[in-house]
DNA sequence: GTCTATATCTTGATAGAC
DNA sequence: GTCTATCAAGATATAGAC
């Protein structure tokens, strides 16, 4: 193993714990000790590779919207891609998850956080789907589904209410895909 | 003014300044400090006063939920019920909001904050309105009513995505209602 | 009773030894 | 290049003067 692998395999392992700490814990809670401590690294050399902890933070919480499977979902559809961009988010990918419970979990009282789920996520699908919805409250419309899929989102995997955790793929999808056909086709 | 007025009065008056910095920095940013110089005393009075900061965090972020209002409601009444007390809790009384955002602010980041949010907010307003969905579903449609309801008020009044800030409340019950209809009453 | 002063701790960040 | 040791700042909480 040349000395870039191990480079970037030591980058990896602390990028991972820092990201389970911060989804885990949020922002203010984690510190670079505790990170360093769960990569098995020197503290110092996390502040080495990413600068602070706020820079660690940035590269930790992320959250991708598929605005291409959004954008492409004829107003039938829109409901169940949505869905299936959660679960696809938050149950698929481990690096993905973490990274957005990253975002999600400090969307509230990080600055920074807060912003780019504002203005990089929600606004962002909003953007990507009121064109399809169409209508005078399209932008209304397709924020209020944002909003619902984020609510469903906290309550399951961060608030972790039990009716929420404990619903199947199929239970989400019977009870919440009509609700959600009511929001973008009111016809 | 006797003295036990004037001690009541300097109460409320930290507790109101906690209140509102609970509510717009989140519980790790605002310092006992920041609240006395707020409220224009002392901070050693605010340790007298409350013992603690967790303690003061505790009188401060509160969250009434209508259990009455709620459990009265008929099937079909269940939606624009929860809407108003959306409304009432958030938009009406300025202590009351204050209270709740500050609860909702931290409810993902502060480990009592997140307690109460998930039993003694989300749970108990799920079981006072699961009884008159009635059927296999009841406690998820229960269940998601809440967190649609959650994800709406984060959007609205946290997050401020502008198309759900920029909403009367007509605007709201006439693209919201009928969606939350859809979640309490399937047939 | 109120507040000044401070103890004690923890954090992010840095400098220098090896 | 990695880590030991430490700095400087800021927090909660407390003790004692007035």
């Amino acid at each position: 193993m040349t000395r870039e692998e191990r480079r970037r395999r030591t980058e990896a392992a602390i990028l991972l714990a820092a990201q389970e700490q911060f989804a885990e814990q949020g922002f203010e809670r984690t510190t670079i000790r505790s990170v360093a401590g769960q990569a098995g690294v020197d503290p110092a050399l996390v502040m080495q590779y990413f600068g602070s902890k706020e820079q660690l933070f940035g590269a930790s919480a992320r959250w991708t919207v598929d605005h291409k499977m959004l954008g492409s979902a004829t107003r039938e559809e829109l409901p169940a891609t949505a869905l299936a961009d959660m679960f696809e988010g938050f149950e698929d990918d481990v690096q993905r998850r973490e990274a957005a419970l990253a975002l999600l979990r400090n969307c509230l009282t990080h600055p920074s956080a807060a912003g780019v789920m504002r203005d990089d996520v929600m606004c962002e699908a909003q953007a990507a789907v009121a064109g399809t919805i169409g209508g005078d409250d399209a932008e209304l419309r397709a924020g209020v589904l944002g909003a619902c899929m984020i609510g469903v989102t906290i309550a399951r995997y961060l608030l972790e209410i039990p009716a929420l955790t404990g619903a199947t793929r199929e239970d989400l999808e019977r009870v919440l895909l009509p609700a959600l056909r009511q929001v973008v086709d009111p016809g």
